[in-house]
DNA sequence: GTTGAGCGTT
């Protein structure tokens, strides 16, 4: 039967109701009309006095006994998203507001949502999405004169962070899974948003520290990689995107060498994009997400590392150095170098704990924020958390790249891992968990 | 009036 459940944002706070359904649990959605983020519900019980979880599935929260009585229950929200009366965590700070400052600049795309119901009205959409964040737009894509829905939508975010979070899991929207990607028509303008730069003519004297420490005038650098054997270039890439643009097309003197600037845009793994990642959804960024498949923060050290094993596995070494002056041959040769990296490793990753939440498969990494409203048990774990064979189990990581994430923990092993002409080596190189292979 | 991979009459 239905009733109305008490709940408060914290404990001590005014209680509000909130209507259960027929069968008695509470849709996550009512919950988190009432308290936007909401991602779950606690209490405390009072005969040991400790707080209590209530259990969650599919998108549904059951009450913990025959009903839900008359006792206030706790809202809980994705950690990290503290409410203004609880405080954040001392040891936090650091992390969090610099990632959430890297958010703010990270703008907001129309998202796509596929796979509606032929019910689902934009009423029904904000109803479910709001629970991310503030929505800027909903829309159910009609047929005009029929006024039936194509069975796909648009949402956009006010809040980056929303749309992370969003993008992270696939949504059980009234009764169906449902995908939300970036829109097709919105490739190009990621491209645009590549923190990593391509700096052409550099000398052999030039170290990564060097490069480093010219560029972080501009901003924070997160990583400088230079291939090995000199190939008279190098990628430097910056926390923020901007900072990137606003280099590329320059010319400037490091170590009295005139260095030209210009944006790090593989064509060569472009066409990898979108289908070489398995569209589970539980893949967050995926396609072209331009920062994510840059970034490898983790070459700072770059004169170790990739050394040897490139010039093999991609034949760099044939394309004979003379042609060293001749742009495209340099530019064929860092799309090379580009594509030997670790793609889709750092950002795109992201904070996705989302993404490789709770699936029952131990491929769990780094659990942070939302809990999935709806997870399904029947597709894949996306093989995140790995990057150049490293793969990154459990939570926090606490290692200091962006949100910690995507960090092969600074120790590349110093044997090249074989990168191979996998386009995707981090999948290529994954540890064969032993035994439980997802096929 | 049905359908189920895709990509937006603004």
């Amino acid at each position: 039967m239905s009733q109305y459940i008490n709940v408060a944002e914290n404990e001590g706070n005014e209680p509000m109701e909130v209507p259960s359904e027929d069968d008695g649990t509470l849709l996550l959605t009512t919950l988190s009309a009432q308290f936007p983020g909401a991602c779950g519900l606690k209490y405390r019980n009072h005969e040991t006095g400790t707080l209590r979880g209530i259990r969650l599935s599919d998108g549904r929260l059951y009450p913990p006994d025959t009903d839900w009585g008359r006792q206030v229950y706790i809202v809980v929200f994705p950690k990290g998203e503290k409410t203004k009366e609880n405080s954040i965590h001392p040891t936090e700070p650091t992390h969090s507001v610099k990632s959430y400052k890297r958010f703010e600049r990270q703008k907001c795309s129309d998202l796509i949502v596929l796979g509606l119901p032929w019910k689902s009205s934009e009423e029904d959409l904000r109803k479910y999405f709001q629970q991310f964040g503030e929505l800027l737009m909903v829309q159910v894509k009609k047929d005009p004169k029929s006024g039936q829905s194509k069975g796909f939508g648009f949402v956009r975010f006010a809040e980056y962070e929303s749309q992370v979070k969003c993008m992270s899991q696939r949504h059980m929207i009234d009764g169906r899974w449902c995908d939300v990607r970036i829109p097709n028509s919105k490739e190009g303008a990621q491209q645009m948003m590549n923190r990593k730069v391509f700096v052409g003519r550099c000398t052999e004297d030039m170290t990564a520290d060097d490069l480093r420490q010219y560029f972080s005038k501009y901003g924070e650098v997160v990583d400088v990689f230079i291939p090995k054997p000199f190939r008279a270039f190098a990628f430097v890439s910056f926390a923020d995107p901007e900072t990137a643009q606003g280099l590329c097309g320059e010319d400037h003197i490091i170590k009295g060498a005139s260095v030209h600037i210009s944006g790090a845009a593989p064509k060569a793994s472009e066409k990898y994009d979108r289908r070489m990642v398995p569209n589970h959804g539980h893949v967050a960024y995926q396609g072209s997400w331009g920062p994510g498949r840059g970034g490898n923060p983790s070459h700072t050290n770059s004169n170790m590392g990739v050394g040897g094993g490139m010039g093999n596995n991609l034949s760099i070494g044939n394309l004979g150095l003379g042609a060293l002056q001749l742009n495209h041959a340099m530019l064929a040769a860092a799309q090379a170098v580009l594509s030997s990296q670790t793609g889709w490793g750092p950002l795109g990753l992201t904070h996705q704990s989302g993404g490789a939440t709770t699936n029952g498969d131990q491929l769990v990494v780094a659990t942070t924020t939302a809990a999935p409203h709806s997870i399904s048990t029947s597709y894949a774990p996306a093989p995140m958390g790995t990057s150049n064979g490293a793969v990154v189990t459990g939570a926090g990581g606490g290692n200091n790249s962006f949100l910690g994430w995507g960090n092969q923990t600074a120790e590349m092993p110093p044997a090249p891992h074989t990168v191979a002409t996998s386009q995707v080596p981090s999948w290529g190189s994954m540890p064969a968990k032993a035994g439980s292979g997802w096929n």
